[in-house]
RNA sequence: GGGACCGUGGUGUAGUUUGGUUAACACGUCGGCCUGUCAAGCCGAAGAUCGCGGGUUCAAGUCCCGUCGGUCCCGCCA
């Protein structure tokens, strides 16, 4: 077999001129044009068009008989094209390789789709034949792209001393947080282990242990349904670090940040990154990542509706709600269609309403006008920064209710509008977020971030009176509306640690029999330490433009879960399962 | 667990609202012609019983029920 290439199908330039080279790849097109033969020669660095002359009898007939992605290779020389026959849209248009020799390597049925980036394929076909998507030039770049991360990250977390351990994948099952993986264990019948949902115990440990600058590129595993940007698997960049507060760690981040965007993006990132605490992204945008690409921040009217003729603005004032707005430029244009739509989108959110106001010059086309006079009309107006054209939304509800509808609405309205620059990237820190978090069903308070999040010092005077009111030592980095971050500063004393988990209403007892190896280690000299960790999968399909982070996973599942390509997860024989002790319920 | 949209030759779509004989178009594939194309061109051909199962009807791609699969969203995701 011919298999000593001597170049890849992306490198050859006019000052090949004349050189002899073997060339290898997939047969990307064939011209034949009864007389001459053009083979497109593509691989991962490029394509490169191979040349078959009648007159060289032998190789032309082979030529003839190439189809579409078979293998081959061709020996022959480069020769530079004619000057009218250059072609610019290809790094190696300016020459061709005259073949002299090709031998076929395998040959290849025709593919279920062409491998081709302009033509549309559904992603059912692409994930069952994901190697043959993944010789489409768009999914190269993708991966390229990732694996570019990947290097940067480690060089970076290398050259600031950062050590990247690994830490087990069979680890035991813990309680708070995502529904656990779990691995049968075969030597202990009846006993599980789990895959991690993070490192984050490991990596405590890890600054007990003296490690005091850890990361590591790391796959997390949680068992709760799928969306665009979630997986069952994902990649992690895991840091921690000892010795540090809050400020450390945003410095460090922002200088990986200031890496990536200029060395993936050629974007220039001032610094510092901008920050918004938690209550204020909930008041301004009714998220806590919002996107900052775009306004249309939320406004709040209470006290210029609280005494008006309208009865909900005003019941809603006075049982401790919210009336608040958001104003869309332009929009007073929108028919009766699409407020209705917007109605009916609201109320599908939980509101118990939504009132559009057309902004007139003197007036405004809604129902609200006859409750308002024209100076309060004005001041309302003045507030929410409208003019003529525009068109207000209001909610009113209770504050909770209020945020999160306004903040939906917020988002699609941008959408719809076009109003978000697709190359803009938008980097903001949230911080001050709630250490805890009611939940309704199991009618206690559990960990909004993790139950090692180091409570604020100012609010450690809360922490009985009131634990919803406490806040953490926690912070989320968003990218243009993603959570590409999050971390926090630990509880690093034994005493706090056992607070903490009363607080989660979970017993000493099992709080040491599934945490006592950690609050055993804070015994022994535990350094004050905090961390965040990236979803790096969302990173890169943020910098690589994709709307889901299945375009930046070589082999991602489906929303259900499911490996299109080799069909996990799938039933197992009962030899295995009896190994493993594991008895299926009916 | 819930909601929305989708499933028609190899691929992507039209046709479904208003049921009616031969299911249309583009790309791809195959064959023929063609010595300079590069999404080559021209001519021709093959290829789908409409995801699957059931029902309504004289008649179902089209209506109804169920089911499987895909996508997005809510819940869930410390």
């Amino acid at each position: 077999m011919l298999l000593d290439r001597s170049h890849t199908c992306g490198e050859l330039r006019k000052e090949n001129d004349g050189e002899k080279v073997i060339l290898m790849g997939w047969v990307d097109r064939q011209r034949d044009h009864g007389g001459i033969i053009f083979i497109d020669l593509r691989d991962r660095y490029g394509i490169t068009q191979v040349v078959f002359n009648p007159s060289a009898k032998n190789v032309y007939a082979t030529g003839k008989t190439l189809r579409g992605e078979f293998v081959i290779a061709v020996k022959g020389f480069v020769e530079k094209r004619p000057d009218d026959m250059l072609n610019d849209s290809l790094a190696t248009g300016h020459i061709e390789v005259v073949a002299e020799e090709v031998e076929i390597l395998n040959v290849a049925k025709t593919p279920p789709f062409e491998i081709a980036d302009n033509v549309d394929v559904s992603e059912e076909i692409r994930l069952k034949y994901r190697y043959l998507d993944m010789r489409r030039t768009a999914m190269q770049r993708n991966l390229i792209l990732r694996h570019r991360m990947a290097q940067i990250t480690r060089q970076f977390f290398d050259e600031n001393s950062f050590i990247e351990i690994e830490t087990p994948m069979l680890m035991r099952s813990t309680p708070e947080g995502a529904r656990d993986y779990l691995v049968p264990s075969r030597v202990h019948h009846g006993k599980f282990y789990a895959l991690p949902q993070s490192p984050q115990t490991y990596k405590q440990l890890l600054m007990v242990a003296g490690f005091d600058r850890y990361f590591q590129i790391v796959k997390c595993f949680r068992d709760e349904d799928l969306r665009a940007d979630r997986q069952p698997e994902f990649t992690q960049i895991d840091v921690e670090m000892s010795f540090v507060n809050q400020e450390h760690i945003f410095r460090l981040v922002e200088e990986l940040m200031v890496r990536y965007m200029d060395e993936i993006l050629g974007i220039k990132l001032e610094l510092p990154i901008q920050r918004m605490t938690y209550a204020k992204a909930m008041e301004l945008y009714g998220s806590d990542k919002p996107d900052l690409r775009f306004g249309l921040a939320m406004v709040e009217l209470n006290d210029l509706v609280e005494s008006c003729d309208f009865r909900v603005f005003v019941d809603c004032v006075k049982n401790g709600g919210a009336v608040k707005g958001i104003s869309v430029p332009g929009a007073a244009k929108y028919s009766r269609k699409q407020q209705d739509d917007l109605i009916e989108l609201a109320k599908q959110l939980g509101a118990k309403g939504l009132v559009p106001v057309k902004v007139g010059d003197n007036d405004w086309q809604s129902n609200l006008n006859k409750f308002f006079d024209e100076d309060t009309r004005k001041q309302i107006i003045d507030r929410m920064q409208a003019s003529n054209g525009d068109l207000l939304l209001i909610v009113a509800d209770n504050r909770e209710m209020t945020n999160e509808v306004l903040g939906n609405l917020r988002l699609k309205i941008a959408q719809d509008e076009g109003l978000i620059k697709e190359d803009n990237f938008a980097l903001l820190w949230v911080t001050d977020f709630p250490l805890l978090e009611f939940d309704t069903e199991e009618e206690r308070y559990v960990a909004r971030h993790h139950p090692f999040t180091s409570p604020s010092d100012e609010d450690l005077h809360l922490l009985e009176s009131a634990p919803g009111d406490v806040r953490a030592k926690a912070y989320d980095l968003v990218l243009n509306g993603t959570e590409i971050a999050g971390g926090s500063i630990r509880i690093f004393k034994k005493d706090m640690q056992q607070k903490m988990f009363k607080l989660l209403n979970i017993s000493d007892e099992e709080a040491y029999s599934k945490f006592g190896f950690l609050m055993d280690a804070f015994e022994y000299g535990a350094p004050p330490h905090g961390g965040i960790a990236f979803g790096f999968d969302r990173m890169a399909m943020l910098f690589a433009g994709r709307k889901s982070i299945r375009d930046v996973i070589a082999f991602p599942k489906t929303s259900s879960a499911i490996s299109l390509m080799d069909g996990a997860p799938s039933p197992v024989g009962s030899k295995q399962l009896k190994e493993l002790g594991v008895k299926l319920a009916r």
